[in-house]
DNA sequence: AACATTTTGTTTAGGCATAAACTATTACGC
DNA sequence: GCGTAATAGTTTATGCCTAAACAAAATGTT
């Protein structure tokens, strides 16, 4: 039944499409990522990661702990650090202790931050609303419904090693 | 009929659909992008581009030129003369004076680089194949149908920048 | 209370990636 | 042919990102 049955009696791991599929996928990050990356550092000369990290602030009233932006934007602890040093240096954001334990703080937008997060935030939209302009509604939400999927599976996959 | 006009009369972009969407494209590419570096970490002692670098040569007979990679790799032409130098060193690859061209030459893999890909890539098709195991074949074929539109439009985007 | 373990965040060394400046060669326009 | 522009590849400076080693504070065990 496969295309590739072969007669040394291997297990042919023939599954081209998978293959195919994943450099799909990696394509059409990167196209629409160099994009953005582009558009952030041409109208707001900021870069991907600063935003992101903004995105997650803004998104927690409170603010957030170093380790819980970590694994929110699945990037190790030293990376933040460095791009909350940033921040901080330019006043968009700021380190708030935490009461009850000195070692940490939560990371929070300074009304600065959260005004030009806003800005950001809007031109962001219409970058990525444009990027997926070739799709219709319905296949928006597929294309959302498959994902899902495979992220839950990928997550799944990786919690078992551990 | 969108959901959320506005009274202030400004273009409300709403498409938080387009958002999510891009959100969790981007979400599933890492996760599976993280694992198959981890995993050619530990198996090969290789990283991903080194890999895919010489995936393009093995499907390239007679080898390529610098820019030729850079493009299929969407990378800068500065970064595949660094990871070029590196599998040189480890005589993977090998540069190729191009007779009419005193610039140029051509990239081609060593035999030796050409037997460590093949053992590499049985393993990558695994890993791509796992990743991907949540899904029916049908699906694979719909999501990869449905990035394939992305793609199209993206590309057309980028070609119209200049 | 004392000691080991865990958690939180930072630092360090190194690889990948970019943009921009640069060298060398080739192609073009006249 | 000659001067200009375009092309091929490299170098440099800089930023993102990781893994691993580290310091400090909190937790747990006895």
């Amino acid at each position: 039944m496969d295309k590739e049955a072969r007669l040394d009696g291997t297990t042919a791991a023939e599954h081209p499409e998978a293959l195919r599929l994943w450099l799909r996928l990696l394509t059409c990050t990167q196209l629409i990522e160099k994009q953005v990356r582009a558009a952030l550092r041409e109208r707001f000369e900021t870069t991907l990661p600063r935003f992101d990290l903004m995105a997650q602030l803004e998104r927690a009233r409170d603010g957030l702990k170093m380790n819980e932006l970590s694994r929110r934007m699945m990037v190790t602890g030293g990376n933040i650090t460095g791009i909350t040093d940033q921040l901080v240096g330019e006043e968009l954001v700021e380190r708030v202790p935490v009461p009850g334990d000195r070692r940490a703080f939560r990371i929070r937008l300074t009304p600065k931050g959260r005004k030009q997060f806003a800005d950001m935030a809007l031109a962001h939209e219409g970058w990525v609303v444009e990027a997926f302009a070739g799709l219709k509604a319905p296949e928006i939400a597929t294309l959302h419904r498959l994902l899902g999927k495979v992220k839950r599976h990928s997550q799944l996959a990786t919690k078992d090693d551990k």
